[in-house]
DNA sequence: TATACTTATGGTAAATTTGACAACAAGTTT
DNA sequence: AAACTTGTTGTCAAATTTACCATAAGTATA
């Protein structure tokens, strides 16, 4: 009756800015032109499989962070027919990362947040949308890690913040807020390689980050 | 290729008790049991229009605040074949509700909100999760008030909020917090019947209202 | 070697918010 | 009139936030 496929917006984070994953079509009526990645449901598919399948087909990773934004579904959303999406959202470390294109994509590239090209279909609203839950999402659950290598200095963070909500904290605010959370674990090793007095390198704490996961927190920025 | 439906979580809000709506399907293989109000998407329609529709037909109830919470598709939900769904909430003032039973269901009854029965499919799993978003959102959004006739004591909002949240607030320090953000409006005018001091009578301000519910709040209580 | 420069990290004081609770007000019931 | 019930206002210490400043630890430059 009805065509199902799934759209995933995938956000990294390189240098200070947070980029997403876009695609250009290699087939269809879209050839080109550059999309989010995506595909249709299998038959006896779960949906998060789905978007599982199709991270791991594009970045070869496994084991990435990914959630459901919801359902898009106007009727006319694509020329060629009824066909309802199922927006995810992933965090990747962009370290891990290694591009691939796939059989039905040219080519696959990163895009800065600010400067996304206009999308096929309705891709820029789930894009958007995305980028909406990330925001509220940060400031409730810590997530954000996802984005960074294993060890990171507290300014590193901080700067992920700044760039996802969009605004300028106070550093020193930040740290006595973050610290307070006993989510991270300070690393008996620092910075290598800059050319000024180097920042102590943090990990995240296994067992408190799953409570926190849980649980939530509220951070107030 | 697939069949997509939507199921709707309805709250209602009576003597202090959260409520939701269920009702008893009268045909199809699940006949008998409980569940949660639902249908088929048609044809060329929005899955938000065809939310609003199935939402008129059992409560005859229009420009209802509604939103989607998420798709559930597990392969197996439901035993006769692959059916994706669509889930929503809905929040509705109880006085203005009238019940109707359907065509196809044969009662349709609210159940308070720690009596909710064994349903079929997964709809246990669809209605715990719009509470957790009903949870959620009522402490960054102001849309508890579509839960609450157009006058209310500051009082009735309390314990509404003390029964979407599951606990007990303060009454002095709710109110001081409620009225900081000056969305109410203190009206001239008393409850009635009641064999005690009258408490005085709010509205929500509109326009404050629409503002508040783009750019959000946080409500810590 | 001394000085300037850059970022890291720790601290502080004023302002604001929170939490817990007391006190009083305005009615109804006994 | 006294007791009772709920509404409304006020208080105050504790906790938190905000906007800073000061110092530390390195690198680069004169």
């Amino acid at each position: 009756m009805n065509e199902i496929s799934i759209d995933c917006v995938i956000f990294g984070f390189k240098n200070g800015i947070l980029n997403v994953l876009l695609v250009k079509h290699a087939i269809g009526d879209s050839k080109g032109e550059w999309g989010l990645p995506g595909g249709l449901i299998l038959k006896k598919e779960a949906i998060d499989a789905a978007a599982q399948r199709t991270l791991k087909e594009l970045t070869g990773l496994d084991n990435i962070f990914l959630e459901q934004l919801k359902a898009f579904g106007e009727p006319n959303r694509i020329p060629l027919g009824r066909v309802i999406t199922i927006g995810y959202y992933a965090l990747i470390n962009f370290d891990d990362y290694d591009v691939k294109a796939g059989i039905t994509v040219s080519e696959a590239k990163w895009y800065k947040i600010d400067s996304i090209p206009k999308l096929i279909y309705d891709h820029n609203e789930i894009l958007d949308f995305g980028l909406k839950k990330l925001q509220t999402r940060i400031l409730s659950t810590p997530i954000g890690f996802n984005l960074l290598p294993e060890k990171f200095t507290l300014l590193q963070l901080m700067h992920l913040y700044e760039e996802i909500l969009g605004k300028e904290l106070d550093k020193s605010n930040f740290r006595r807020k973050i610290l307070k959370m006993k989510l991270l674990v300070v690393l008996d090793e620092k910075q290598q390689d800059v050319s000024h007095r180097a920042a102590n390198l943090y990990k995240f704490d296994d067992a408190i980050y799953k409570k926190l996961s849980q649980k939530g927190f509220n951070f107030e920025i």
